[in-house]
DNA sequence: CTGTGTCGTGCAAACGTTTGCAAAAAGACG
DNA sequence: CGTCTTTTTGCAAACGTTTGCACGACACAG
């Protein structure tokens, strides 16, 4: 067959034969060095970095059933949601020597189910980052595949969810307090769980204080969606806004600034996520979790069914918590 | 031997036993179908169809010594540069069947070395983005890899780079114009090499046009940093600071705010990379080039040598573009 | 009809590991 | 020193593909 370069990669069978042992004495010495006398294991260690071997990730998944390597699918990697979670996910795989392949859906569902579908067989499992797909395809993806969601909250699979419900109550009332009797909640992308739970968050939080609070969809959930619903909103006479992220409340905060609406005399802002409130003027209050902690869940929970058959169905909540910021302040009267 | 689920996924073998033919021919239906009779081809595929064949990825990279995967290998996802980059070089494999690993070395050269050095037998190839790693150990890596650099330029190594000093300039020669005799390189990330270009293209520039050039350097190039730098910036006179790239624009940006330094009226300022320029205020003005492109490059570097022993060197250069914003303005006189 | 191609298919080896089983080596004990 | 355990090692099969080679069938020319 084949001979590609002569002299290749180390693999285990060379560094057997120039040892004179087994080639499976020289893979117990990195899988099951308990096993082996610790000469046997030192000697192979020692020889193996000499000639820089690294175990060949493909031929141990092949025989071992599944891949050294976990997925991640997700929407839209741009959204400055996700990359610290990348990030997370990635440094945790790693320390279990697992590598992370990325999958963007670009927000198309079929496509998500495309990539997943493509992953399977060579991962042992994927996260699945605020899932655009409907419930009844997911939960048939999880029949063949070790799948934990990150903000999808689907019975019977495996989920770790941020929870903003409390923190979104608190801001209202909150806000209620400051003398907002007017509410937006503007909101993010259609298909998001995110999206439908802060939507009922804010709208129940706002029946129990007795205030009027509008939604305004949009498709994506953009800054420029943001930025053009203030244009509307301003007609409306709300003088608090509650956005689905903080990419959005930034597109609001310039939006309200070019109509010459000041944040926080004329409107105030809640934004979610904490991915840029630091770096806006004025600073943003928002919502937002330890995230690393999300990420580290999920990757755990996929971790720790290596070797068995099927990852039983989890589910961890995180709390997000409101971070004041300087875009909320006392209600005043606005042109309405 | 192990025998996990009896009735696994669908394999080639499964699929050429169904249809009575040999497994060979299953396989040449997927990857050589020229070579098929038709009829044979038509059915493998709809049988495939039918029982949800998807090939394994791990054991067609295993005998054909290249995985059907490229990895990406760069100092932070998080950073608003990196995102759009893996995006574009996601869909560009994806069109060709790879999958995508993604690494994040946190900024640390010993750690993207291990990524690369581990990535490596799963992997047709790496790209490698904003490299921190010394030239000597990148060129020894070459030897085993297929290593595609972005914003690194090292001889005989594949590249792409993108060239921002015309539009650098550019940048400088508009400002001499508008009377700045002072300008400011605020540095990024130390072993960057599109800080040291950049830093590089001020000074010339700066020095053709006879006007003064100060260089801050930071460690990190992040936003924080270049927040801080606007202390000792105001002390300098300086009217003008170009910044490494458009998160240390925004911090110079919020930084100059908070000490009352207005933009562009009191200190014009240039950004780079185009990672946010419309969403501040003013709107920055800044220097980009096309991502998509870049990384389309950089990936069809990598997948034109699939099979190939060896990924001839090659140097691509992308020429960003100087996009005027609301940042720059004519020089007045300043507190010095 | 026989010889020469061409086309379609099958055989079997190979890729680099892991791992169940069994054999060999080394200790323990009387 | 035998015998019995325990520890350490080796053998060989298996994972799901790809692919060099060869064989059979059929077509067409001579």
């Amino acid at each position: 067959m084949r001979r590609p370069d002569p002299s290749g990669r180390p693999t285990i069978v060379k560094i057997a034969a120039a040892l004179d042992i087994s080639p499976s004495t020289v893979s117990r010495a990195f899988t099951r060095p308990e096993l082996l006398h610790p000469d046997t294991v030192a000697a192979v260690k020692a020889h193996a970095l000499e000639v820089g071997y690294v175990p060949n990730q493909l031929a141990r998944g092949l025989v071992s059933g599944r891949a050294n390597a976990i997925g991640i699918v997700l929407p839209d990697i741009a959204n400055p949601f996700f990359p610290p979670l990348i990030r997370s996910i990635q440094h945790t795989a790693h320390e279990s020597g697992l590598s992370v392949f990325i999958a963007d859906s670009a927000d198309d569902a079929g496509r998500e189910q495309e990539l997943i579908h493509d992953l399977g067989p060579q991962v042992h499992g994927i996260i699945n980052i605020s899932s655009r797909m409907a419930s009844r395809d997911l939960q048939r993806l999880a029949e063949s595949h070790n799948i934990v969601l990150i903000n999808r909250d689907i019975a019977d699979m495996s989920r770790v969810l941020v929870d903003t419900a409390p923190a979104i109550a608190q801001a209202v009332e909150q806000l209620t307090a400051l003398g907002h009797h007017h509410l937006a909640y503007v909101g993010g992308p259609k298909a998001s769980w995110s999206n439908a739970s802060r939507s009922k968050a804010v709208i129940d939080a706002g029946r129990r204080h007795g205030v009027i609070v509008d939604t305004y969809d949009t498709r994506l959930g953009s800054y420029d969606e943001a930025w053009e619903a203030t244009h509307a909103l301003v007609a409306t006479g709300a003088t608090a806004a509650i956005a689905f992220d903080d990419v959005m409340a930034h597109g609001l905060l310039n939006g309200f600034a070019a109509r010459g609406v000041r944040t926080p005399e004329d409107i105030s802002i809640v934004g979610c996520d904490d991915t840029l409130a630091t770096k806006t003027q004025p600073e943003l209050t928002t919502i937002a979790a330890n995230l690393d902690e999300t990420a580290r869940t999920a990757t755990n929970i996929l971790l720790a069914h290596r070797g068995r058959s099927r990852v039983a169905a989890t589910r961890g909540v995180q709390t997000a918590q409101l971070l004041p910021g300087g875009s909320v302040g006392p209600a005043t009267a606005v042109a309405r």
